[in-house]
DNA sequence: TTTATAATTGAATGAATATTCAGTCATTAT
DNA sequence: ATAATGACTGAATATTCATTCAATTATAAA
């Protein structure tokens, strides 16, 4: 034996990290087919052949990538709907955290950037896709459910709920691709503006 | 000589905007590097090499999409700004008839997702870039400028009108994206939603 | 120190695909 | 009818990567 098993293990999940955290900006930036494994190794620091150590294929991080996303994305709003607070206040602190999350961090606007992107296209792996049809809808659906229950207790505007579930994820993604764009120069906006959608 | 000039000057321009309308829908949905020369061709039902009699390079046909995109929406957000109607009238209108084009026309949307996507990546012909570079912004300010009036008269919200802007275009492209995945099954949401961030 | 193990490299391979080109076909003015 | 023009084809070429692999290096247990 050589190393120990344990400190290698995580050696390797911290190289997997590191490879996934620089892919998930290339390939969210400027997509799967655009992205080289060159890239993601020079950026990552060491050489192309050392990615296929850690992952089968460019296509398998792309869909790890899109899985993680997903999970989280999903985790998040299912945690959401459980929270012991009444409706309104459910989709004002949804609103509340995706501003925040794009503002502090790079990571959180681009995984939703990638979804938004691997969502329309048709060029991304079998697996990737699978993924997408059986999770896209989660959030849409979680939000609608709240719409609604907000409408029954008077809190949340009288709008269809699905055309205001809508409206809340696509200017969501609309934000995260204008904060993947503009980087250090994107400014959050107003909360109270979104909120306006909803709320009287 | 042979056929007549004018006739084949159409027959040119024609052909030019079957290939560039066809790679329209491949390179929003799928990006530059995903779509093949071959795609293109086999959509538009004609072999490769006719591809390079009509443009230099896949590159080529890219950056006019963009220069088109962004040469229509401008038009428009311009044409917009001179209306002899009200600010407020302004927004509203332009609102509705985004929405409106978006159901009716695919290719609408598809442009606005070119262009979202194009303004995101670093992938793309450096003539596309300066296109982007140029222009990017006047719609924002246009909008900002009708949004400032709009606050003066106080037809519009008092929230910050950047923030407003940036809301407002963000949303749009939202919808183009979401539009631009679900095609058919796509449903306009209701208008008033989107005015509720400007309007009282 | 030696040795087993795994990380790492970078050049070689092969597949995919953009672009070119030599030749064919279709049209129409003469 | 035919000659000139330009549309059109598809095979050949060139280029750009993804992936493989043989060799090297680093680590730490023995």
């Amino acid at each position: 034996m050589a190393r120990n098993k344990d400190l290698n293990k995580q050696m390797r999940d911290e190289r997997r990290e590191q490879i996934l955290s620089n892919a998930l900006r290339l390939f969210a930036v400027n997509g799967l087919a655009a992205t080289k494994i060159s890239d993601i190794a020079t950026i990552s620091g060491f050489s192309q052949g050392l990615i296929y150590h850690y992952f089968r294929s460019k296509e398998d991080i792309f869909t790890e990538l899109i899985r993680e996303a997903f999970g989280k994305l999903n985790h998040a709003a299912r945690e959401l709907e459980k929270l012991p607070v009444p409706p309104r206040e459910k989709i004002k602190i949804a609103l509340e955290e995706l501003l925040k999350s794009f503002e502090k961090s790079e990571n959180f606007a681009l995984s939703h950037l990638l979804i938004a992107q691997a969502t329309v296209s048709d060029a991304i792996p079998k697996e990737a896709k699978k993924i997408i049809a059986a999770e896209n809808m989660v959030p849409y659906e979680i939000i609608t459910r709240i719409i609604i229950e907000g409408q029954k207790d008077g809190s949340i505007k009288q709008f269809d709920s699905n055309d205001l579930a809508l409206v809340f994820w696509t200017s969501v993604k609309g934000l995260a691709m204008h904060r993947a764009a503009h980087g250090k120069k994107y400014k959050t906006p107003d909360k109270n503006i979104l909120m306006s959608m909803f709320f009287t």
